[in-house]
DNA sequence: GTAATGTCTGTAGTCACTACAGGGTCAAGA
DNA sequence: TCTTGACCCTGTAGTGACTACAGACATTAC
């Protein structure tokens, strides 16, 4: 322990391990502003504290719930710079929650096409296949 | 028409405003092999006939369908190789099927709690914002 | 003749990472 | 003291599936 400012401070790769996280993640979201970059040791290195793991968290979290990193950005402005952000954050969320929405309704179409197509093709031994076929438009 | 070569062929815009894409895109499917590259004009004028139409309509229907462009390249491998491809190509779309309803679990796993934390923030006024604590996990 | 539209090429940007290459630092053991 | 191996640093390039643009050439209409 020759600096001071490496009191309490945990390396990048402790961080990664303590919240399940990619090591490289935790850089690239530093560069892109989402974590604010960490003091340094001596040497360079950075060492974190429980408010950056907390934030690192937040993302991480957010990420799991389908946010985008542009999103995930807004939210946490909104935790950074306002008092009362629950109505912009329930915002934030309800429009995101419709384009899950979206993104399933899409998925369900693609799923029942394929289970048709894949249910005809049966056995794999017919000699037009009904999944070429329908692809090709001529026996959609 | 100064070309034989352009006998019925179309040029680029006329391909792409038929099958309803994006005219990078076709050039896009080119350059990646996914579409032949087509004769050219004495002036280097791209043109089109029919088997390209057909082959992009194939493409533009697989991709609807969620398929990748490495699988795509794969049924047309199928298609142009084989004689009886259809157990190969039911499988790719057998193994799509399955990453369709795992992408689907996964979205609905999101909608649920998102539909959940939004109805929880209500109109917006309380205090501490659910959404926000839930994704600093203090209110899982 | 010229203006407007079309086409050509290659390159760079998008999103959210991930994977290096090529170096510096540090702690423990021989 | 030296070395070994594990860690850390930076910047850059790759992924997938496009999309957009710059700068040049061709064609068409008037």
């Amino acid at each position: 322990m020759r600096d001071h400012a490496t009191v309490k401070g945990m390396q990048r790769a402790e961080l990664a391990r303590r919240t399940g996280s990619n090591l490289e993640t935790v850089r690239y979201y530093e560069k892109v502003g989402l974590l604010p970059e960490p003091p340094r040791t001596a040497a360079g290195y950075r060492s974190y504290d429980v408010a950056h793991e907390r934030r690192l968290r937040f993302i991480l979290r957010a990420r799991e719930l389908g946010f985008s990193l542009e999103e995930i950005r807004g939210l946490l402005r909104l935790v950074d710079e306002r008092d009362r952000p629950c109505a912009e954050a329930r915002d934030v969320a309800a429009v995101h929650l419709a384009d899950i929405r979206a993104k399933i309704a899409d998925l369900r179409r693609m799923e029942r096409v394929l289970k048709h197509v894949v249910a005809q093709c049966g056995d794999g031994t017919l000699p037009e296949c009904p999944l070429i076929e329908t692809l090709f438009g001529e026996a959609a």
